[in-house]
DNA sequence: TGTATTATGTTATGTTGTAACATGTTATGC
DNA sequence: GCATAACATGTTACAACATAACATAATACA
């Protein structure tokens, strides 16, 4: 039982069971911080798309968030929203889940990393976790003359809670 | 020099400078016992479909694969492609390599395995690398409850030989 | 305040993947 | 052998995801 429960918490951690306000305001302020240090413009439009993401928290297809920037009164056309995300992706505020194909706003946009993602196929719920934490490391034999650019790491599966209150 | 040509040699070996007949062949070998130990129609199609994909050895999308079966007497609409590649996928002949939307066929389908490529955004070429002996091991702390049930793992950049000669 | 740069808007189209149903083929028990 | 169930392929139509190309608007800054 203590150690059922001990897992269910550090596990919590991972899926996000969080302050979500004070995690919203917290990324706004990151960006807007950020954008102000590169010179870059923090957009009606790119906040925007970066608050639909953060306050969902979960990965949304790019024609989802096309939907709701038509509901809020942007402009609803498919550009818009890829612009706008390859842009938040460039600067690391948002990851493309390609195994959903499917957008995520960054948990730790503070440093530059190569993040991996733990992906429940039921609730859909996305950790991110950072991959120098994971064990991920790539010092593979025979690709030391391999220059690394970009990494993609995702691990699909059935969380802890899924798991618990399972039928299939 | 010495060095460099040791590296080479490692090198060529995780991109496959290979004895293509032989590996061709091979696969081919294995598939077919796999097939029939486990009672299963490696039928014209589905040869035809694994045969594309090795001899290319490389990555390539399904609308590639559909062309060239048009080219070479099969039917060419889309579900034909997709139902042969998920046949082939779910027996571990074949993989998906999500950043490129490609298929490719798998190097080493002798065992139940984690894949991870390697993909060289210059010459397109891919190696595939065994997640276990690549360093990859997924043991965060904090998942021990998540229930991995597939992986994926790629990583980008430019390999040794387009690094040599290149011009960017 | 003119000009360059950056950002957004719009149309059209390209690419990737699937649903649904029809037909053909193979395996198997009677 | 042959009925029938299971499996495989064929076909049409469309859904989902993404980008090219060009027009207009906003902003930076000399």
């Amino acid at each position: 039982m203590a150690k059922q429960k001990q897992q269910s918490e550090v596990e919590s951690k991972i899926f996000g069971n969080h302050d979500h306000g004070n995690c919203f305001d917290d990324a706004i302020k990151q960006i807007e911080i950020y954008f102000i240090k590169k010179k870059l413009q923090f957009t009606p439009l790119r906040r925007k798309v970066f608050e639909i993401l953060l306050r969902d928290h979960k990965p949304l297809g790019a024609y989802e968030i096309l939907d709701t920037l038509g509901k809020e009164g942007h402009s609803s056309s498919p550009p818009i929203a890829y612009r706008v995300l390859d842009f938040l992706i460039e600067h690391g505020f948002v990851h493309k889940i390609q195994g959903l194909n499917a957008f995520i706003a960054c948990s730790n946009p503070n440093h530059i990393h190569s993040p991996a993602f733990v992906i429940c196929r039921k609730c859909e719920k996305v950790a991110e976790i950072d991959e120098k934490k994971s064990g991920v490391s790539f010092q593979t034999p025979g690709i030391e003359n391999f220059k690394v650019e970009k990494t993609t790491v995702e691990l699909i599966g059935i969380c802890r809670s899924c798991s618990d209150t399972a039928n299939w």
